[in-house]
DNA sequence: AACGTTATGGCACACTGTGCCATAAGTCGA
DNA sequence: TCGACTTATGGCACAGTGTGCCATAACGTT
Protein backbone atom coordinates (compact mmCIF):
# COMPACT_ATOMS: atom_id res chain seq x y z
CA UNK A 1 0.00 0.00 0.00
CA UNK A 2 0.98 3.61 -0.34
CA UNK A 3 2.27 5.36 2.49
CA UNK A 4 -0.14 9.11 2.95
CA UNK A 5 2.80 11.46 2.73
CA UNK A 6 0.49 14.51 2.95
CA UNK A 7 -0.39 16.61 -0.42
CA UNK A 8 -3.26 18.13 -2.21
CA UNK A 9 -6.10 15.55 -1.95
CA UNK A 10 -7.35 14.15 -5.49
CA UNK A 11 -10.94 16.07 -6.33
CA UNK A 12 -11.93 12.54 -8.32
CA UNK A 13 -10.69 8.85 -8.79
CA UNK A 14 -10.30 6.65 -11.89
CA UNK A 15 -13.28 4.63 -10.82
CA UNK A 16 -15.58 7.76 -10.85
CA UNK A 17 -14.67 9.33 -13.92
CA UNK A 18 -15.13 5.88 -15.50
CA UNK A 19 -18.57 5.85 -13.84
CA UNK A 20 -19.53 9.06 -15.32
CA UNK A 21 -17.76 8.13 -18.62
CA UNK A 22 -19.71 4.60 -18.98
CA UNK A 23 -23.25 6.91 -18.56
CA UNK A 24 -22.51 9.19 -20.66
CA UNK A 25 -21.23 6.24 -23.36
CA UNK A 26 -24.77 4.67 -22.95
CA UNK A 27 -26.59 8.32 -23.31
CA UNK A 28 -24.52 9.09 -26.27
CA UNK A 29 -22.50 6.78 -27.88
CA UNK A 30 -18.81 6.22 -27.60
CA UNK A 31 -17.36 8.62 -30.18
CA UNK A 32 -19.77 11.17 -29.76
CA UNK A 33 -18.98 11.65 -25.99
CA UNK A 34 -15.75 13.84 -25.69
CA UNK A 35 -13.39 13.62 -23.66
CA UNK A 36 -14.58 17.18 -22.57
CA UNK A 37 -17.73 15.92 -21.48
CA UNK A 38 -16.35 13.59 -19.66
CA UNK A 39 -14.41 16.15 -17.80
CA UNK A 40 -17.13 18.56 -17.61
CA UNK A 41 -19.48 16.03 -16.41
CA UNK A 42 -17.06 14.96 -13.83
CA UNK A 43 -16.39 19.18 -12.50
CA UNK A 44 -12.59 18.27 -13.86
CA UNK A 45 -10.53 19.82 -16.47
CA UNK A 46 -9.38 17.62 -19.09
CA UNK A 47 -5.66 17.62 -18.23
CA UNK A 48 -6.81 15.94 -15.15
CA UNK A 49 -8.51 13.18 -17.53
CA UNK A 50 -5.51 12.26 -19.03
CA UNK A 51 -3.79 11.86 -15.72
CA UNK A 52 -6.02 9.15 -14.61
CA UNK A 53 -6.65 7.56 -18.15
CA UNK A 54 -4.10 8.33 -21.24
CA UNK A 55 -6.62 7.61 -23.47
CA UNK A 56 -10.39 7.43 -23.62
CA UNK A 57 -10.63 4.25 -24.17
CA UNK A 58 -9.35 3.00 -21.34
CA UNK A 59 -11.61 3.91 -18.67
CA UNK A 60 -13.51 0.85 -19.79
CA UNK A 61 -10.75 -1.18 -18.32
CA UNK A 62 -10.75 0.23 -14.80
CA UNK A 63 -10.83 -3.11 -13.43
CA UNK A 64 -8.45 -4.55 -15.94
CA UNK A 65 -5.38 -4.26 -13.37
CA UNK A 66 -7.39 -6.40 -10.98
CA UNK A 67 -8.61 -9.26 -13.26
CA UNK A 68 -5.07 -9.83 -14.61
CA UNK A 69 -3.75 -10.02 -11.08
CA UNK A 70 -6.40 -12.35 -10.29
CA UNK A 71 -5.45 -14.15 -13.11
CA UNK A 72 -1.99 -14.63 -12.43
CA UNK A 73 -2.84 -15.90 -8.69
CA UNK A 74 -4.81 -18.19 -9.90
CA UNK A 75 -2.31 -19.61 -12.25
CA UNK A 76 0.54 -19.16 -9.39
CA UNK A 77 -0.95 -21.29 -7.01
CA UNK A 78 -2.78 -24.40 -9.36
CA UNK A 79 -1.13 -27.66 -8.61
CA UNK A 80 2.30 -28.20 -10.32
CA UNK A 81 1.07 -31.36 -12.03
CA UNK A 82 -1.99 -30.29 -13.28
CA UNK A 83 -2.34 -30.23 -16.77
CA UNK A 84 -1.39 -26.57 -18.16
CA UNK A 85 -5.17 -26.59 -20.20
CA UNK A 86 -6.80 -27.64 -17.41
CA UNK A 87 -5.74 -24.77 -14.93
CA UNK A 88 -6.01 -22.13 -17.49
CA UNK A 89 -9.40 -23.71 -18.68
CA UNK A 90 -10.53 -22.66 -14.57
CA UNK A 91 -8.31 -19.41 -14.15
CA UNK A 92 -9.23 -17.61 -16.76
CA UNK A 93 -12.85 -17.30 -16.10
CA UNK A 94 -12.80 -16.99 -12.68
CA UNK A 95 -10.60 -14.29 -12.99
CA UNK A 96 -12.78 -11.91 -15.66
CA UNK A 97 -15.88 -13.15 -13.09
CA UNK A 98 -18.17 -10.61 -12.11
CA UNK A 99 -20.65 -10.26 -9.10
CA UNK A 100 -23.76 -9.59 -10.20
CA UNK A 101 -24.40 -6.28 -9.57
CA UNK A 102 -21.72 -5.16 -12.26
CA UNK A 103 -23.38 -7.27 -15.03
CA UNK A 104 -25.21 -4.49 -16.73
CA UNK A 105 -22.07 -2.69 -17.31
CA UNK A 106 -20.40 -5.43 -18.47
CA UNK A 107 -22.59 -6.16 -21.10
CA UNK A 108 -22.75 -2.54 -22.26
CA UNK A 109 -19.06 -2.92 -22.34
CA UNK A 110 -18.65 -6.02 -23.99
CA UNK A 111 -21.41 -4.25 -26.52
CA UNK A 112 -18.68 -1.31 -27.16
CA UNK A 113 -15.80 -3.98 -27.51
CA UNK A 114 -17.33 -5.78 -30.25
CA UNK A 115 -19.12 -2.96 -31.94
CA UNK A 116 -17.60 0.06 -31.84
CA UNK A 117 -14.39 0.34 -33.84
CA UNK A 118 -12.27 2.31 -32.03
CA UNK A 119 -12.51 0.29 -28.65
CA UNK A 120 -12.70 -3.11 -30.35
CA UNK A 121 -9.08 -1.34 -31.68
CA UNK A 122 -8.05 -0.65 -28.17
CA UNK A 123 -9.36 -4.12 -26.32
CA UNK A 124 -6.87 -6.02 -28.44
CA UNK A 125 -4.33 -4.58 -26.80
CA UNK A 126 -5.21 -4.97 -23.61
CA UNK A 127 -5.70 -8.15 -24.09
CA UNK A 128 -2.68 -8.81 -25.25
CA UNK A 129 -1.19 -8.99 -21.31
CA UNK A 130 -3.42 -11.73 -21.06
CA UNK A 131 -2.07 -13.21 -23.41
CA UNK A 132 1.16 -12.90 -22.64
CA UNK A 133 0.69 -14.44 -18.91
CA UNK A 134 -0.68 -16.78 -20.37
CA UNK A 135 2.26 -17.90 -23.11
CA UNK A 136 4.33 -17.26 -20.03
CA UNK A 137 2.56 -20.23 -18.08
CA UNK A 138 2.66 -22.56 -20.87
CA UNK A 139 6.45 -22.19 -21.74
CA UNK A 140 7.25 -22.59 -18.32
CA UNK A 141 4.90 -26.23 -17.89
CA UNK A 142 6.29 -27.55 -21.43
CA UNK A 143 10.03 -26.76 -20.30
CA UNK A 144 10.00 -24.50 -23.55
CA UNK A 145 10.23 -20.73 -23.79
CA UNK A 146 7.89 -17.80 -24.84
CA UNK A 147 8.65 -18.45 -28.73
CA UNK A 148 7.66 -22.13 -28.70
CA UNK A 149 4.58 -22.56 -31.37
CA UNK A 150 2.31 -24.69 -28.65
CA UNK A 151 2.85 -21.80 -25.92
CA UNK A 152 2.46 -18.80 -28.38
CA UNK A 153 -0.68 -20.67 -29.63
CA UNK A 154 -2.07 -21.27 -26.12
CA UNK A 155 -1.64 -17.30 -25.63
CA UNK A 156 -3.79 -16.50 -28.56
CA UNK A 157 -6.20 -18.80 -27.55
CA UNK A 158 -6.72 -17.69 -24.07
CA UNK A 159 -6.98 -14.21 -25.80
CA UNK A 160 -9.34 -15.53 -28.42
CA UNK A 161 -11.59 -17.23 -26.15
CA UNK A 162 -12.42 -14.01 -23.92
CA UNK A 163 -13.25 -12.14 -27.69
CA UNK A 164 -15.45 -15.42 -28.59
CA UNK A 165 -16.59 -15.46 -25.22
CA UNK A 166 -18.09 -11.55 -24.49
CA UNK A 167 -19.45 -12.12 -28.41
CA UNK A 168 -21.59 -15.66 -27.93
CA UNK A 169 -22.86 -13.81 -24.53
CA UNK A 170 -23.68 -10.73 -26.32
CA UNK A 171 -26.66 -13.01 -28.34
CA UNK A 172 -27.11 -15.34 -24.80
CA UNK A 173 -27.36 -13.12 -22.35
CA UNK A 174 -29.21 -15.40 -20.16
CA UNK A 175 -26.11 -17.54 -19.93
CA UNK A 176 -23.01 -17.00 -17.39
CA UNK A 177 -20.13 -15.26 -19.11
CA UNK A 178 -17.37 -17.45 -16.84
CA UNK A 179 -19.40 -21.02 -17.92
CA UNK A 180 -19.21 -19.91 -21.59
CA UNK A 181 -16.15 -18.99 -21.61
CA UNK A 182 -14.95 -22.20 -19.80
CA UNK A 183 -16.62 -24.40 -22.78
CA UNK A 184 -14.75 -21.81 -25.21
CA UNK A 185 -11.21 -22.45 -24.06
CA UNK A 186 -12.14 -26.37 -24.46
CA UNK A 187 -13.11 -26.53 -27.33
CA UNK A 188 -9.68 -23.80 -28.48
CA UNK A 189 -6.74 -24.62 -26.08
CA UNK A 190 -4.39 -26.20 -28.18
CA UNK B 1 -14.32 -3.51 -63.86
CA UNK B 2 -15.00 -0.20 -63.55
CA UNK B 3 -16.02 2.10 -67.10
CA UNK B 4 -13.65 4.73 -67.52
CA UNK B 5 -15.86 7.74 -67.82
CA UNK B 6 -13.19 10.43 -68.74
CA UNK B 7 -12.53 13.09 -65.53
CA UNK B 8 -8.96 13.79 -64.34
CA UNK B 9 -6.12 11.07 -64.51
CA UNK B 10 -4.90 10.18 -60.44
CA UNK B 11 -1.69 11.64 -60.15
CA UNK B 12 -0.65 8.70 -57.80
CA UNK B 13 -2.17 5.35 -56.95
CA UNK B 14 -2.52 3.26 -53.22
CA UNK B 15 0.21 1.07 -54.22
CA UNK B 16 2.70 3.50 -54.46
CA UNK B 17 1.16 5.70 -51.62
CA UNK B 18 1.54 2.41 -49.53
CA UNK B 19 5.52 1.58 -51.07
CA UNK B 20 6.33 5.02 -50.47
CA UNK B 21 4.78 4.96 -46.72
CA UNK B 22 6.51 1.54 -45.99
CA UNK B 23 9.76 2.75 -47.08
CA UNK B 24 9.09 6.39 -44.32
CA UNK B 25 8.31 3.50 -41.40
CA UNK B 26 11.53 1.61 -42.23
CA UNK B 27 13.70 4.77 -42.04
CA UNK B 28 11.75 6.71 -39.42
CA UNK B 29 9.41 4.54 -37.42
CA UNK B 30 5.81 4.20 -37.52
CA UNK B 31 4.84 6.78 -35.04
CA UNK B 32 7.97 9.28 -36.07
CA UNK B 33 6.33 9.10 -39.25
CA UNK B 34 3.77 12.06 -40.18
CA UNK B 35 0.88 11.65 -43.09
CA UNK B 36 2.62 15.25 -44.08
CA UNK B 37 5.91 13.48 -44.22
CA UNK B 38 4.00 10.48 -46.22
CA UNK B 39 2.03 12.97 -48.60
CA UNK B 40 5.06 14.82 -49.61
CA UNK B 41 7.58 11.73 -50.39
CA UNK B 42 5.14 10.94 -52.79
CA UNK B 43 4.54 14.15 -54.04
CA UNK B 44 0.55 14.86 -53.37
CA UNK B 45 -1.03 17.15 -50.64
CA UNK B 46 -2.26 15.63 -47.63
CA UNK B 47 -6.13 15.66 -47.99
CA UNK B 48 -5.40 13.23 -50.99
CA UNK B 49 -3.58 10.77 -48.96
CA UNK B 50 -6.92 10.43 -46.85
CA UNK B 51 -8.63 9.80 -50.00
CA UNK B 52 -6.86 6.90 -50.60
CA UNK B 53 -6.64 5.37 -47.41
CA UNK B 54 -8.39 6.45 -44.12
CA UNK B 55 -6.26 5.76 -41.36
CA UNK B 56 -2.42 6.42 -41.64
CA UNK B 57 -1.93 2.49 -40.89
CA UNK B 58 -4.46 1.21 -43.43
CA UNK B 59 -1.07 1.52 -45.64
CA UNK B 60 0.10 -1.97 -44.51
CA UNK B 61 -3.49 -3.41 -45.26
CA UNK B 62 -3.56 -2.49 -49.38
CA UNK B 63 -3.34 -6.04 -49.85
CA UNK B 64 -5.62 -6.85 -47.82
CA UNK B 65 -8.86 -7.13 -49.88
CA UNK B 66 -6.66 -9.34 -52.49
CA UNK B 67 -6.34 -11.49 -50.07
CA UNK B 68 -9.69 -11.74 -48.39
CA UNK B 69 -10.75 -12.18 -52.09
CA UNK B 70 -8.76 -15.17 -52.16
CA UNK B 71 -9.83 -16.40 -49.07
CA UNK B 72 -13.38 -16.42 -49.79
CA UNK B 73 -12.73 -18.21 -53.00
CA UNK B 74 -11.00 -21.23 -51.67
CA UNK B 75 -13.32 -21.74 -49.33
CA UNK B 76 -16.41 -21.52 -51.94
CA UNK B 77 -14.43 -23.84 -54.00
CA UNK B 78 -14.02 -26.33 -51.59
CA UNK B 79 -15.88 -30.21 -51.74
CA UNK B 80 -18.78 -30.06 -50.01
CA UNK B 81 -18.02 -32.89 -47.99
CA UNK B 82 -14.54 -31.74 -46.64
CA UNK B 83 -14.28 -31.33 -43.19
CA UNK B 84 -14.97 -27.38 -42.41
CA UNK B 85 -11.67 -27.60 -40.50
CA UNK B 86 -9.57 -29.14 -43.06
CA UNK B 87 -10.75 -26.58 -45.61
CA UNK B 88 -9.63 -24.05 -43.21
CA UNK B 89 -6.13 -25.05 -42.56
CA UNK B 90 -5.77 -25.37 -46.44
CA UNK B 91 -7.37 -22.43 -47.44
CA UNK B 92 -6.16 -19.46 -44.64
CA UNK B 93 -2.40 -20.43 -44.91
CA UNK B 94 -2.81 -20.00 -48.55
CA UNK B 95 -4.81 -17.02 -49.16
CA UNK B 96 -2.18 -15.05 -46.87
CA UNK B 97 0.47 -16.87 -48.52
CA UNK B 98 3.01 -13.88 -50.46
CA UNK B 99 5.40 -14.38 -53.50
CA UNK B 100 8.78 -14.58 -52.16
CA UNK B 101 9.67 -10.92 -53.11
CA UNK B 102 7.12 -9.91 -50.73
CA UNK B 103 8.86 -11.37 -47.97
CA UNK B 104 11.04 -8.67 -46.81
CA UNK B 105 7.78 -6.23 -46.24
CA UNK B 106 5.99 -8.98 -45.17
CA UNK B 107 8.34 -9.85 -42.26
CA UNK B 108 8.88 -5.71 -41.46
CA UNK B 109 4.83 -5.31 -41.36
CA UNK B 110 4.33 -8.41 -39.17
CA UNK B 111 6.99 -6.72 -37.05
CA UNK B 112 5.16 -3.40 -36.95
CA UNK B 113 1.92 -5.13 -36.28
CA UNK B 114 3.04 -6.98 -32.94
CA UNK B 115 5.37 -4.04 -31.85
CA UNK B 116 3.59 -0.46 -32.30
CA UNK B 117 0.35 -0.56 -30.54
CA UNK B 118 -0.71 1.62 -32.83
CA UNK B 119 -0.74 -0.83 -35.50
CA UNK B 120 -1.72 -3.57 -33.46
CA UNK B 121 -5.04 -1.73 -32.62
CA UNK B 122 -5.70 -1.69 -36.40
CA UNK B 123 -5.14 -5.22 -36.72
CA UNK B 124 -7.64 -6.24 -34.37
CA UNK B 125 -10.03 -4.80 -36.98
CA UNK B 126 -8.98 -5.29 -40.46
CA UNK B 127 -8.47 -9.25 -38.96
CA UNK B 128 -12.08 -9.21 -38.09
CA UNK B 129 -13.02 -9.47 -41.58
CA UNK B 130 -10.77 -12.90 -41.59
CA UNK B 131 -12.56 -13.82 -38.51
CA UNK B 132 -15.91 -12.94 -40.08
CA UNK B 133 -15.73 -15.18 -43.16
CA UNK B 134 -14.91 -18.34 -40.92
CA UNK B 135 -17.83 -17.65 -38.69
CA UNK B 136 -19.88 -17.53 -41.15
CA UNK B 137 -18.24 -20.67 -43.36
CA UNK B 138 -18.10 -22.82 -40.50
CA UNK B 139 -21.93 -21.83 -39.52
CA UNK B 140 -23.35 -22.88 -42.84
CA UNK B 141 -21.14 -26.26 -42.80
CA UNK B 142 -22.60 -26.95 -39.58
CA UNK B 143 -25.90 -26.23 -40.52
CA UNK B 144 -26.18 -23.65 -37.66
CA UNK B 145 -25.89 -19.76 -37.75
CA UNK B 146 -23.44 -16.88 -36.76
CA UNK B 147 -24.10 -16.99 -33.14
CA UNK B 148 -23.28 -20.66 -32.78
CA UNK B 149 -20.39 -21.16 -30.31
CA UNK B 150 -18.57 -23.58 -32.34
CA UNK B 151 -18.51 -20.98 -35.14
CA UNK B 152 -17.42 -18.87 -33.28
CA UNK B 153 -14.57 -20.24 -31.68
CA UNK B 154 -13.29 -21.12 -35.32
CA UNK B 155 -14.09 -18.02 -36.09
CA UNK B 156 -11.26 -16.21 -33.54
CA UNK B 157 -9.58 -19.46 -34.12
CA UNK B 158 -8.40 -18.54 -37.41
CA UNK B 159 -8.23 -15.30 -36.21
CA UNK B 160 -5.74 -16.13 -33.48
CA UNK B 161 -3.31 -18.45 -35.80
CA UNK B 162 -2.93 -15.65 -37.96
CA UNK B 163 -1.73 -13.35 -35.53
CA UNK B 164 0.03 -16.45 -33.58
CA UNK B 165 1.77 -17.55 -36.78
CA UNK B 166 2.97 -14.13 -37.14
CA UNK B 167 4.59 -14.29 -34.26
CA UNK B 168 6.16 -17.39 -34.40
CA UNK B 169 7.59 -16.68 -37.66
CA UNK B 170 9.31 -13.28 -36.54
CA UNK B 171 10.78 -15.84 -33.58
CA UNK B 172 12.06 -18.09 -36.57
CA UNK B 173 11.78 -16.35 -39.93
CA UNK B 174 13.88 -19.22 -41.53
CA UNK B 175 11.02 -21.15 -41.92
CA UNK B 176 7.55 -20.89 -43.88
CA UNK B 177 4.84 -18.48 -42.87
CA UNK B 178 2.28 -20.07 -44.72
CA UNK B 179 3.92 -23.85 -43.07
CA UNK B 180 3.41 -22.23 -39.55
CA UNK B 181 0.30 -20.60 -39.78
CA UNK B 182 -1.05 -24.18 -41.25
CA UNK B 183 0.59 -26.24 -37.89
CA UNK B 184 -1.35 -23.62 -35.78
CA UNK B 185 -4.82 -23.74 -37.23
CA UNK B 186 -4.50 -27.25 -36.44
CA UNK B 187 -3.69 -26.87 -33.04
CA UNK B 188 -6.07 -24.15 -32.36
CA UNK B 189 -9.21 -25.20 -34.69
CA UNK B 190 -12.11 -27.06 -32.74
C1' DA C 1 -16.35 25.78 -76.78
C1' DA C 2 -19.49 23.83 -73.37
C1' DC C 3 -20.39 20.28 -70.35
C1' DG C 4 -19.98 16.37 -67.25
C1' DT C 5 -16.69 13.61 -64.61
C1' DT C 6 -13.02 12.60 -61.63
C1' DA C 7 -8.80 13.88 -58.97
C1' DT C 8 -6.66 17.13 -56.50
C1' DG C 9 -5.47 21.16 -53.19
C1' DG C 10 -6.39 24.14 -49.55
C1' DC C 11 -8.59 25.58 -45.63
C1' DA C 12 -11.07 25.49 -41.34
C1' DC C 13 -12.42 22.65 -37.80
C1' DA C 14 -13.11 19.28 -33.81
C1' DC C 15 -10.75 16.16 -31.28
C1' DT C 16 -6.84 13.46 -29.05
C1' DG C 17 -2.89 13.33 -26.39
C1' DT C 18 1.47 15.67 -24.44
C1' DG C 19 4.76 18.98 -22.34
C1' DC C 20 5.29 22.72 -19.46
C1' DC C 21 4.46 25.72 -15.76
C1' DA C 22 1.81 28.03 -12.31
C1' DT C 23 -1.16 27.32 -8.49
C1' DA C 24 -4.08 25.04 -4.82
C1' DA C 25 -4.33 22.32 -0.75
C1' DG C 26 -2.93 19.20 2.18
C1' DT C 27 1.17 17.29 5.95
C1' DC C 28 5.09 17.81 8.77
C1' DG C 29 8.68 20.00 11.41
C1' DA C 30 10.84 24.12 13.60
C1' DT D 1 2.52 30.43 13.01
C1' DC D 2 5.54 29.98 9.32
C1' DG D 3 7.96 27.80 5.81
C1' DA D 4 9.35 23.48 3.27
C1' DC D 5 7.79 19.58 1.02
C1' DT D 6 4.36 16.82 -1.51
C1' DT D 7 0.68 15.88 -4.46
C1' DA D 8 -3.39 17.22 -7.40
C1' DT D 9 -5.16 20.30 -10.38
C1' DG D 10 -5.85 23.93 -14.24
C1' DG D 11 -4.57 26.30 -18.25
C1' DC D 12 -2.24 26.85 -22.31
C1' DA D 13 0.26 25.88 -26.44
C1' DC D 14 1.29 22.47 -29.62
C1' DA D 15 1.67 18.50 -32.97
C1' DG D 16 -0.97 15.26 -35.10
C1' DT D 17 -5.26 12.82 -37.03
C1' DG D 18 -9.24 12.76 -39.62
C1' DT D 19 -13.41 15.31 -41.85
C1' DG D 20 -16.36 18.59 -44.38
C1' DC D 21 -16.55 21.92 -47.77
C1' DC D 22 -15.47 24.30 -51.84
C1' DA D 23 -12.64 25.78 -55.59
C1' DT D 24 -9.85 24.23 -59.30
C1' DA D 25 -7.40 21.15 -62.63
C1' DA D 26 -7.40 17.77 -66.26
C1' DC D 27 -9.46 14.47 -68.84
C1' DG D 28 -13.38 12.77 -72.19
C1' DT D 29 -17.59 13.61 -75.06
C1' DT D 30 -20.80 16.34 -77.88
Amino acid sequence: MEVDRGGRPALTSAHELAEVAQNLFLELGFDQTSVDDIAAAAGVSRRTFFRYFSTKADVLWVESAAEIGRFQDLLAAAPPDEPYDEVLCRAAPEALHHPPEQRTWALHRAQLILSVPAVQEKAAVRHAEWRRIATEFVAVRRGSTADDLVAIAAGHAVLAATLGAHEYWLAHPEEELREIMSRMLRLLLP
